[in-house]
DNA sequence: GGATAATGTCAACATGGTTGACATAATTTT
DNA sequence: AAAATTATGTCAACCATGTTGACATTATCC
């Protein structure tokens, strides 16, 4: 609990890249990176008056066209009050589709419309533009590492790999 | 402006890692990579009846003390009536402290007392906990790459080199 | 037919942003 | 010395997005 500084570190933890130094600049890096991340996406919102939740709900419904209103209260991890608020103004708007479950029919599949895929793809280029950028600067190597500590950042159950296996 | 599904790239573009999927898998790891690095933090600020933003004002005055007010604001990019809600009560619940300052007396230069440090101290090493346990297990090329990727996103006067170096 | 599940809704509240207007004190400019 | 500018603080209103709790409807499961 308590610190001595930089003493009291296990061998390891005196790797270069394990400093506490190291650690924090990278806690650092993560909160300006994210921030750069989405300045772009929250411009355009402003114009049509949406924020960050919306473009959450219609990045992975894009993502995952059918999804049902449960895993996307998982996938974002809020309450569906939250959500509702968010989905409810995207129905109205016409930029979300809920079509009854074909199977069981009291869930509700989601699909962004015409008009939904319109914005997505508006918010979705401009992100993917600056992240091609970077990722064009630093090179595939840099982006391997990137995308590998990215992972394991995560909790486990949101990686890439675990997040569609056990889709029903 | 309007695409034309995977065709129309340039043939820079077509390398493996810049493909729109790629880009896209890479935006939901910022995503779900930076909710799992505030979680910890996030549990800890909610006993004390902080939050996020509490986090981000100590987190900065303990990197660089004697900072001034507006120096914090530009960093952080929010308003001075943002941050003065969050310094106003950092400062009475005895966590901050401001100094009139030396030079200019109307700057007030901010630290973290004591009891501020402590509480520093332990978000920090919840949230180094998690990163050194990402860095580890990543190696220290990806760690580079990470940290190369994570600089070119962020908007260029927050990079590291570019932060300290124009400071007076 | 009764329990459970998926969804929707209302209300109240918290956090952390914003804008606009104004106040004070200190410094800089003229 | 007076005027303008700068750094900070403060009040008020508003917005976006999260929370909890309570309740309603419909469909499915046992």
């Amino acid at each position: 609990m308590q610190e001595k500084g930089r003493q009291g570190r296990s061998r390891d933890e005196t790797l270069l890249f394990l400093t506490d130094d190291e650690l924090r600049n990278g806690i650092e890096a993560m909160y300006f990176a994210y921030r750069g991340f989405t300045a772009d996406p929250d411009r355009i919102l402003q114009e049509f008056g949406y924020g960050r939740a919306d473009h959450r709900a219609i990045h992975f419904i894009d993502r995952s066209p059918g999804m049902i209103v449960s895993e996307l209260i998982d996938i974002l991890g809020v309450t569906k009050q939250s959500l509702n608020r968010v989905l409810r103004r995207l129905i109205e708007d016409g930029l979300v589709e809920a079509r009854v479950g074909d199977g069981d029919r009291r869930t509700r599949r989601l699909y962004l419309t015409e008009a939904g895929r319109t914005l997505e793809r508006r918010l979705s280029e401009t992100q993917r533009g600056r992240m091609r950028a970077a990722y064009r600067s630093a090179g595939p190597e840099a982006v391997a590492g990137f995308r590998t500590v990215l992972e394991r950042l995560m909790d486990p159950q949101y990686r890439l790999g675990s997040r569609f296996r056990q889709a029903k």
